[in-house]
DNA sequence: GTTTAAATTAAACAGTCGTTTAATTTTATT
DNA sequence: AATAAAATTAAACGACTGTTTAATTTAAAC
């Protein structure tokens, strides 16, 4: 018999084999776009066949609706928890900064897909999800600079809701440009990258938000 | 007969129905990306036949191509005039980013797809095209920088090649979630959609870059 | 007006796409 | 071991893909 495929089912309870597809499904969305990668391709790399998605997941759709849930659930507690540290300002945006860092840099893959195919088309539910996430993360955002105005160690005129683009968005054009940067920065190989992600531009980032929130004119 | 389909009279030789296949191109892909447009969708948006764009530009990858130095060709050249005026350094940064910002802006569709189609496939000819673009680019940064130091204005422990990508990168992770951005901050047109980008995101991204390039620790 | 080149067209090409089908195998339950 | 549910399969579906074809219309040159 088939399977009721309601999203209860195909969000919430993730098998192997599930997890299997979602992760196949990352890297080449990832690598090709969500147009450009075909089931067969999904179902060739992860050794399924191709019925086996639908048969999951619903559809193409779908499946990337959950994999959008699958990478992103524990994003928004990871911030939270951040929330209620008892750390200076400072360190609080610095370790923000590294928290966005390496989630993203850990799912680089579904973030590309997030940010390029989700905005564009009319992917409701998907973008719906997606838009919550952002909601809550600017909340967590906005608290800690509070936290660091009412202690009068940020300056007062900064727009919030754009600092993050400024995190993300540094990540995020490095990334993409990565093969420019490798070459630029004589980045041999994969762990070098992420070395230089980890350190340098992640202290750039720090140095270049610190400076927003301190400087005066 | 049918005209040799070569690159130089692909890409050099543009006469007004190859540019309005071009806009209508750079619309759809910045809509729903590369893979996601095909050649009917824009033949029947530029209303001409299906054949005329394989007639004109050989191919789909080289309609993308011939659509990225198009839109390209003029930046380098813009940059190249800022270096020459008389400006004190933190003033021609900033007239930097609002050429960036002003530049892109006006090409929204094509960085987008520039970004996040190229990059990922092995477009060879349009990735080198970029990459020179990209080159010449930094080339800019350094000199408009290195000035800034010469005059002892700017600190010079900043990493130069991560510029670029917080200028850019801020901008666009802005307009990648417009959406967002335009319930959160209640721009209910495009006119002040564009208007925030003109005043508030540049002015943002200038007060960032000029506080990571001045601000001492 | 005739000739030659360019532009434009409808139709067909061979593939690929996402999805569904019905049959079969595997697994779990009794 | 028998029964029921779930997982897996190959095959087919119709729709769409980028590209090419050959025929026709339009424009330019002489």
């Amino acid at each position: 018999m088939y399977p009721i495929r309601n999203n209860i089912m195909s969000n919430i309870e993730l098998n192997d084999k599930k997890i299997q597809i979602l992760e196949v499904a990352e890297k080449l969305f990832s690598e090709k776009g969500f147009e450009g990668t075909s089931i067969r391709d999904i179902s060739k790399h992860a050794k399924i066949n191709i019925a086996m998605v639908s048969y999951y997941f619903g559809s193409k759709e779908r499946l990337l609706e959950a994999l959008i849930i699958y990478k992103t659930s524990d994003l928004k507690l990871q911030l939270e928890n951040l929330l209620l540290e008892n750390l200076e300002p400072l360190d609080k945006v610095n370790k923000l900064i590294e928290i966005y860092i390496n989630r993203i840099s850990c799912n680089k893959g579904i973030f590309r897909v997030l940010h390029f195919e989700i905005n564009a088309k009319k992917r409701e539910k998907s973008f719906i999800a997606f838009t919550e996430l952002k909601k809550g993360n600017l909340k967590s955002v906005e608290s800690i600079i509070a936290q660091g105005q009412a202690k009068g160690v940020f300056r007062k005129d900064v727009i919030i809701p754009l600092i993050t683009p400024t995190i993300i968005g540094t990540f995020f054009h490095f990334h993409m440009n990565k093969p420019f940067f490798e070459e630029l920065l004589n980045l041999k190989t994969e762990a070098m990258y992420n070395d230089y992600i980890k350190n340098s531009l992640t202290k750039h980032i720090q140095q270049t938000i610190k400076a927003l929130l301190v400087y005066e004119n």
